[in-house]
DNA sequence: TCCTTTATTTTGATTATCAAATATTTTTAA
DNA sequence: TTAAAAATATTTGATAATCAAAATAAAGGA
């Protein structure tokens, strides 16, 4: 419609795939080259408490457990997590995280700490609040028109 | 750090999800069954202009041309673009909609409007242009922090 | 004309993913 | 209390998306 309009939607799709990018890149060229940005999102979502269900973590990545089963396949054969039945009841596997997919894990939350910390830091008090507001407008844009899709948790 | 921290990160961690799930999903249970998120990504990127190269669009995509060979032919397929070759110089493919194409990519030009649309909606003037201008900042972080994962424009 | 560059496609992998089938254990209900 | 149903996970058999390297074809010099 208007140039506000243009200007916003190319500054979101930009920023929406600078992030993809370099979420995908920033560990190829880092200090973890054997790992994928799958692979962190499950360490993420594994790490997320000190022991989780396989149904759990699932249901958090949104996999099914066919695919989960297989990525912590791979994670435990790469070292970053571990799996062992439960003895209360013997159908659930509890997974969790090794010292090496800890480490994973506090260097993702790192990557968001400072991206996060380089947007406030070049931000005045107001701009703050208004990114802030205007992204919370995004969020609940989202969660109202496409309830039926989000509603998972 | 301190709540700001948080509550971005938040904010970008679930709005960054929601979209991915969204796209993903809005056409699955849509108008348009038979096409996937990637093949409208394809589909807008191809849209662009009246015709686009081959290579053009596959540095848009940032994908391999032999990436972009097995999608277009998927789009072919699938009746959403088609393809020649130039008169001028027979090596370049072009790549263009069909109509039905151009009716998928305005659908989702359609969803990007609605979706900016939202956020402008109750902002002034004044707040619009803060806001445009904090993302501006956002993005130029992203360019400058991670230059050689972006640079390929 | 032959060599090099450019534009694309083909080939042969790998990764991520799903749905359906199978296996095991627990819960329920007759 | 035991047979059927439900819950939890894994295995199997596909398909999507993707890449790098090899092959193809055309253009542009030297």
């Amino acid at each position: 419609m208007d140039k506000s309009y243009s200007v916003l939607n190319q500054l979101l799709v930009d920023i929406f795939n600078d992030i993809l990018l370099i979420e995908q890149n920033a560990l190829k060229s880092g200090e973890l080259s054997d790992i994928s940005i799958t692979e962190v999102h499950a360490i993420e979502a594994i790490g997320k408490s000190s022991e989780r269900t396989m149904g759990e973590v699932a249901q958090d990545l949104k996999v099914t457990m066919g695919t989960l089963t297989i990525m912590v396949d791979k994670l435990i054969r790469k070292g970053y997590a571990e799996r062992f039945r439960s003895e209360e009841d013997r159908r659930v596997v509890f997974v969790r995280l090794t010292k090496k997919g800890e480490l994973v894990y506090k260097l993702h939350e790192r990557f968001h700490h400072e991206m996060i910390r380089s947007i406030i830091e070049g931000l005045s008090d107001e701009e703050e609040k208004i990114l802030i507001s205007s992204l919370e407008k995004l969020k609940e844009f989202f969660r109202k028109k496409y309830d039926l899709i989000l509603r998972k948790e």
